[in-house]
RNA sequence: CGGGCUGUAGCUCAGCUUGGCUAGAGCGCUGCGUUCGGGACGCAGAGGUCGAAGGUUCAAAUCCUUUCAGCCCGACCA
């Protein structure tokens, strides 16, 4: 017998974080390279957990009003021209078509012929293409305020990329909004961070902080950016989504005018907002153990998997029958506004092996089911929030009757330790040598988890950006929630009255 | 786009320095048997034009040239 390793997962979160990533990532079998460079193929488990996360967000957006439309994927290439600092923000990243055919080289290849007068740009966001159309739709105060999202894809040419965190093509949804007024604007600005906080924290249980971007990683062509950014288990920040607002920046450039009630000409107030594909990143990083993935049960395409334990006698038709009135009894509850998700696996495979492929996915409850449990009338339940090995019996009814319970406590739970693993790593710091010791690993030559959140009050001079460069630190947000008092600057020392959350990030 | 590295079975790699017979291992896969509530074991098998093109040679995975692709480190990023 061969003796089975301690975790599922090698190396693990300590060992070697970025290739535990990876690991769980194939081992959940969410996702994988594909022969594009840059693209990844996303892999049933993973565009499940997707597609929960489109449906819950998709019913939030709709109850604050919004309605889904869909743009080109194409944008000609002058009406990037328009906006300036978008132009420059995202021009480096374009995938750009320049023909529209194939013909043969005579050598048995193709080579592309048939050019573009005007070459089209495959989005890396739509604010070029809506406004355009914007523009159009929109002449009088009574058209407004329009409020549209689209989930696409979008292309960025990243240099590097990483499964889910980014990658050249990716999936997201975009809001793209136009208003009145200033204020209206704002407030929609803000009540979209506050729509993707509520899903970060209450479905993916990943606690987030609500904030400000700072001038230089604000949205190209923004007045004003503002981000959820979540702590993963390394350490790092991972901005989790985004809500900008564009001003009348946008608007004045692709001429978005309208007649005010007065009969003035005014121009629309815009903003965009979205999350990304990314968030399964989050969602890993969050919540993973070295035993591979957890999905929080408001997420999981399967909140319940069956384990038949089957032996080579006649008990079979036995535990199969009643295999199926578990299943049977745990659909007819309900969970979250909808019927218990449960699969029994009967699959020819060994009980240990079948086990271990669904706490690698992340499935929240395991239920084995052999002829002792069929005997005793009771179920054999173990959590993926609790150890491989701490499963126990719970008579039948009563298991299938409290399910919606049970998978409530371990979205709870999650919630609950991810946000005490955020605490345990934020720290208020004041001086710049703790500040550097903050974020300093111990160790030089192997990978260290270390760092953190550091909140501090900080003034936008000159030391900063070599301070924060030099240690690789960014400037993730000011946030919503802290309430200043008066502080000094960490780099300057002169007064400051704003706190910053600083961090490592992704 | 600068610097370093790697392309050999589905995956991870050995073999290359010093050219030589039918190109190997582990994992995975298929079959049979024993197993099965913490990741099994035994036996038998399938699977490769050694990234591509050209060259040197009696002989090339191995040496030379060209080329393509990928990875890592830098600058950029949801």
């Amino acid at each position: 017998m061969a003796k089975p390793p301690q975790h599922a997962i090698s190396p693990t979160r300590n060992e070697d974080y970025p290739e535990w990533y990876q690991q769980v990532v194939r081992a959940a079998d969410l996702a994988e390279i594909s022969p594009v460079r840059g693209c990844m193929v996303i892999k049933p488990w993973g565009y499940s957990i997707w597609e929960n996360m489109q449906q819950a967000l998709d019913r939030k957006f709709k109850e604050t009003g919004h309605v889904n439309a869909y743009f080109p994927l194409f944008i000609p290439m002058s009406y990037l021209e328009k906006e300036a600092a978008h132009v420059e923000g995202f021009a480096k990243e374009c995938a750009v078509v320049t023909h529209h055919r194939l013909e043969s080289d005579g050598q048995g290849g193709l080579q592309p012929a048939g050019p573009l007068d005007e070459p089209l740009i495959v989005r890396p966001t739509s604010e070029a293409i809506i406004g355009e159309l914007y523009a159009k739709w929109i002449q009088s105060y009574r058209d407004l305020p329009i409020l549209i999202n689209q989930w696409a894809n979008v292309v960025r040419w990243e240099m590097r990329t990483r499964l889910f965190l980014r990658t050249t093509e990716f999936l997201w949804q975009e809001g793209h909004t136009a208003h009145a007024t200033e204020a209206e604007a704002l407030e929609e600005t803000r009540t979209m961070l506050d729509v993707y906080a509520d899903f970060a924290e209450n479905y993916m249980a990943m606690p987030v902080i609500r904030g400000e971007k700072t001038a230089e990683e604000r949205f190209p062509g923004a007045v004003a950016t503002y981000s959820i950014e979540a702590l993963m288990q390394d350490r790092k920040a991972l901005q989790a989504g985004t809500s900008h607002f564009l001003g009348q920046n946008f608007s004045r450039a692709q001429e978005i005018k309208f007649q005010d009630e007065e009969g003035k000409e005014a121009y629309a107030w815009t903003t965009s907002w979205g999350v990304s594909t990314r968030l399964v990143g989050g969602l890993i990083m969050t919540h993973g153990d070295d035993d591979g993935l957890i999905v929080p049960p408001r997420l999981a395409p399967l909140h319940v998997v069956i384990l038949p334990v089957l032996r080579d006698d006649d008990s079979t038709t036995a535990v199969l029958e009643y295999c199926q009135r578990v299943r049977d009894a745990l659909m007819a509850q309900n969970y979250d506004g909808q019927s218990v998700r449960v699969l029994v696996d009967q699959r020819d495979l060994r009980g240990g092996e079948k086990t271990w492929q669904h706490i690698k996915k992340g499935v929240p409850v395991r239920v084995e089911i052999g002829p002792r449990d069929v005997e005793s009338d009771s179920c054999f339940v173990g959590r993926r929030d609790q150890g491989p090995k701490e499963k126990k019996g719970i008579p039948r009814s009563e298991f299938t009757s409290t399910i919606a319970t049970l998978l409530g406590e371990i979205q709870d739970n999650l919630y609950a330790r991810a946000l005490e693993r955020r605490r345990e790593a934020t720290e208020k710091i004041d001086n710049l040598d703790d500040f550097r010791d903050f974020f300093t690993p111990r160790q030089k030559n192997t990978s260290e988890l270390h760092g953190g959140l550091a909140y501090c009050y900080f003034s936008e001079c000159e030391e900063m950006p070599s301070i924060l460069k030099e240690l690789k630190v960014t400037l993730r947000c000011v946030p919503f929630d802290e309430t200043p008092g008066k502080g000094k600057c960490l780099f300057t020392g002169n007064a400051s009255s704003t706190i910053g959350v600083f961090a490592k990030a992704y």
